[in-house]
DNA sequence: CGGGATCCGAGACGATACTG
DNA sequence: CAGTATCGTCTCGGATCCCG
């Protein structure tokens, strides 16, 4: 049933078929991310997802191994990068160049495509991260007025 | 333990406390979101989420109450949309307007914070959704490469 | 209408062990 | 090194019922 090996929980239950998209009403699009049908949620989830976003930000500064992405990327597990970088390689935002060699090396880099993504993700990263003191004051605010 | 009443799964486990930063090699910001402890992923993750992105989105074009809302963000459950409007609210990227009436009237709309996130959200949203056609390329060729 | 409380199953996730 | 396999946990998230 799942469209590769098996464990590849991520992209299950995203096969959906076309449909009623009904009716779009903002824009002239063929995907919808409004409309539950519609493969771009799933794209758009790889790509903003928990170990998506920090995976594509990492590459963004270029090609890593591995293991050097799972340091990178605190706290992730191999599990999870492994099953992150399957998603987003084929939505087409990661290649994977592996070299035959003994010990095996395998590179990972963004596409074209996945920069332009990981340039727009970034964009907004840093804006957040440029924002947390707000943030944490409205945290604050909000707990604090529930007693 | 949980920050508020019970069930509000998502802002549990997010309290982490500072510490160690590891080396922060990229920039020189307080909150590095590579890094596991980090309150800043956490904000992320609630704006970038499966549901947070939607709610931002929606709300970017205008407010709406809670009905409407649910019905612009197709799939969503009215606890899952109660819950992200919380920890949208909580981290001040939501405002939310209520009126003492009866029937009850509640809007939700985007604070000032919540409108430069939600755009630059909506500026990936588009691009991804613009793409999507390159995007079911590359997996139809991700998938026959693996018979 | 705008939610909260509760129950419960599916699957996301991490730890560990193993392979080429 | 670069993963896969297996297993157990934990939470996400939908369904349902309820209330002001």
């Amino acid at each position: 049933m799942r469209a590769y090996s098996e464990g590849m929980d991520i992209t299950a239950s995203e096969e959906r078929r076309q449909g009623d998209l009904s009716e779009s009403s903002a824009e002239n699009l063929a995907y919808d991310v409004f409309s539950r049908a519609c493969p771009s949620r799933a794209t758009l989830e790889h790509a903003t997802g928990r170990w998506g976003a920090l995976t594509l930000g990492a590459l963004y500064e270029g090609s890593l191994r591995f293991n050097a992405l799972r340091r990178r990327v605190d706290g992730v597990s191999e599990k999870m990068l492994s099953q992150t970088l399957h998603a987003l390689e084929r939505d087409g935002l990661v290649h994977r160049e592996a070299q035959p060699t003994n010990p095996p090396r395998v590179d990972y880099e963004l596409t074209p495509l996945g920069r332009e993504v990981a340039g727009r993700l970034l964009n907004l990263i840093e804006f957040v991260e440029g924002r947390m003191d707000d943030v944490m004051r409205a945290r604050e605010r909000y707990d604090s007025a529930r007693e």
